[in-house]
DNA sequence: CTGAAAGCGCTAACAC
DNA sequence: GTGTTAGCGCTTTCAG
């Protein structure tokens, strides 16, 4: 009983369709739905009508194989769960929206290992990726082609451009406010990496340890609370004269502070800690947490801005990676 | 000095830049590009260089039109910032991305207020829409047309799906074990809304406010954890005798801990505290937050198993919304 | 004010 | 193995 010209079974509604429906050509549609002038007003809200009846909505491929569509950004990040990236995030969304683009966001935490597959899996969608991806900068970058690639935390390497951060100049601000407060055996917990090579932060520190009068010790565990509370109590249990802890993030500072309340000790009278990243956690913390604080927003908008000028200017074939480095400050409260 | 076969001037190479360039057909690059059978491993080999070359990417929105592509879902979120929604964004991510969804995520906190903008924003761009939109649920179904919403901790209204809480249930469960506890006269900290109307949550409280033998107050601040500090604040100031505190969210109980520090009460003893949400956030806290805890994980899943089943269905046209309502658990840790 | 034609870049189906 | 034809759904000319 259905006539001819309904629309096709079950498939979504076209242009046509809905053109047929309301007895006019598809222009006088795409008038309608756009908001176009020189259309008669009955005749766009029949149609509009008609659209609303059908269900159709324009096939947004169609829409941007046409009009060339507002640039799509992919942002892939290691782990939502870590309150560092969704501040970053949230800050890549707000600045890229204001521009008109869109973001794709993967989470590549969960079972997929490394940035790369998030790369893969986001390149098929967008225009350009920013993203924190450890080592696979270099060929995620192959995989986009021409289309620019963000890193974060990582040597540009082929990358279009990168931003990083001068830990050494953050190690620096955190020993010298140790020092000042006489602290004389300062341990650094690092992040456990794979075939134990320290990380840029743990390197950062490494160059430090040989500051007069300071004896200092590097741990590592994983990146996560729990791990850096099981970290710092055998730190705790081998080497009790501790009497300071800087964490290679804000989270593992977190477990830190959980440790040494376990082990009764007073922070940051018996032992001050120093996180990283400034994350809004650590002033919920008790106490609250001294940190060595970036700015997430202006991460956001370093990433977004420089991504911005990669895609207005003509990216030549060879053009040297772009590269803006940021700088933590010491945000003083109450652990150190 | 540019041969008139070189790619137009700046603009991305086509499908056709590249078949030119390497003197085959256009069929003979997607061929090799999209690595199908029939091809010689050296003509593949040729066309993957020239295209590398000439920087060839091909249209999302061609392959799109042609292929169907993989289904886009909206994510709509107040405020990733907020750490309950990126624990919930990863899970949706994350179980998109086994389905071979891929996500687009609006977090409409910053300037923008409404959820319907945030709908407006993604809607070019998606298949389906995931989000926490308030009251714009209605409006923001309508704009989807036959695409797929779902709406989380609100009532359905026209949306094709939703999630919600059984929040009398929580209340119960908290309130219980107050009263287990012996706490006599509990507040319960609502988030403040325009024109003083409860929240659910708070709705849910209030139905327990006849509990034989127990004062209850209910006080409102916005939704963050200074605010809440400072409410509780003031409640203690008002009100001493309080001995029992539910907050609307657990960041919102952090605030309250704040509070309760500052003012020389100990947690539990003097004052009981029970956040909502279950965030991981609570574990760091001191003392570790008792809490109404949602698994995030399942939030996630119960959203995105509900749209997969919606999109599977052919949905008919005023088919009713199908409601899914998950419940909370007591974790009890230390604050209560 | 409305319609007809052309083409965006790609792949599916069939030639050769 | 490779090339040719057709068409995805839409908007942009340009005609009426």
């Amino acid at each position: 009983m259905t006539s001819p010209s309904e629309p096709r079974l079950n498939k979504p509604a076209t242009i046509l369709d809905v053109a047929a429906a309301a007895g006019v050509s598809r222009q006088t549609v795409t008038r309608a739905m756009n908001s176009m002038p020189g259309i008669k007003q009955a005749t766009r809200e029949r149609i509009l009508t008609v659209a609303q009846e059908l269900g159709y909505t324009p096939s947004r491929f169609a829409k941007g194989l046409v009009q060339g569509a507002r640039t799509s950004v992919g942002l892939a990040i290691p782990d939502l769960t870590n309150p560092y990236f969704p501040a970053f995030a949230s800050s890549v969304v707000e600045l890229a929206t204001q521009r008109g683009w869109y973001v794709v966001v993967d989470d590549y935490g969960h079972g997929r290992v490394s940035g790369l597959e998030a790369v893969q899996n986001l390149s098929p969608h967008v225009d350009a990726v920013i993203g924190y991806l450890g080592a696979d900068a270099g060929p995620a970058q192959a995989l986009l082609g021409r289309r620019p690639l963000i890193v974060l935390d990582q040597p540009a390497g082929t990358a279009a451009g990168c931003i990083s951060f001068d830990y050494t100049h953050a190690a620096q601000l955190a020993m010298d406010h140790l020092a000042t407060a006489g602290r004389r055996h300062v341990a650094y917990l690092d992040v456990r990496r794979p075939g134990g090579v320290p990380t840029a932060r743990g390197g950062a520190f490494a160059g430090l340890f040989d500051r007069a009068g300071m004896e200092l010790t590097a741990v590592a565990s994983d990146e996560s609370a729990d791990s850096a509370r099981q970290a710092v109590h055998e730190l705790l249990t081998r080497n009790p004269q501790v009497d300071g802890i800087v964490a290679f993030n804000d989270l593992m500072a977190a477990g830190a502070l959980k440790a040494l309340a376990d082990a009764g000790r007073r922070v940051p009278a018996d032992c001050a800690v120093i996180g990283m990243d400034g994350i809004p956690l650590g002033e919920l913390l008790s106490p609250e947490l001294t940190t060595l604080a970036l700015d997430l927003r202006d991460v956001g908008r370093a990433a977004v801005d420089l991504l911005d000028q990669l895609m207005t200017e003509t990216r030549a074939e060879g053009t040297p990676a772009v590269e803006l480095v940021l700088r933590h400050r010491l945000v003083l409260r109450q652990s150190a």
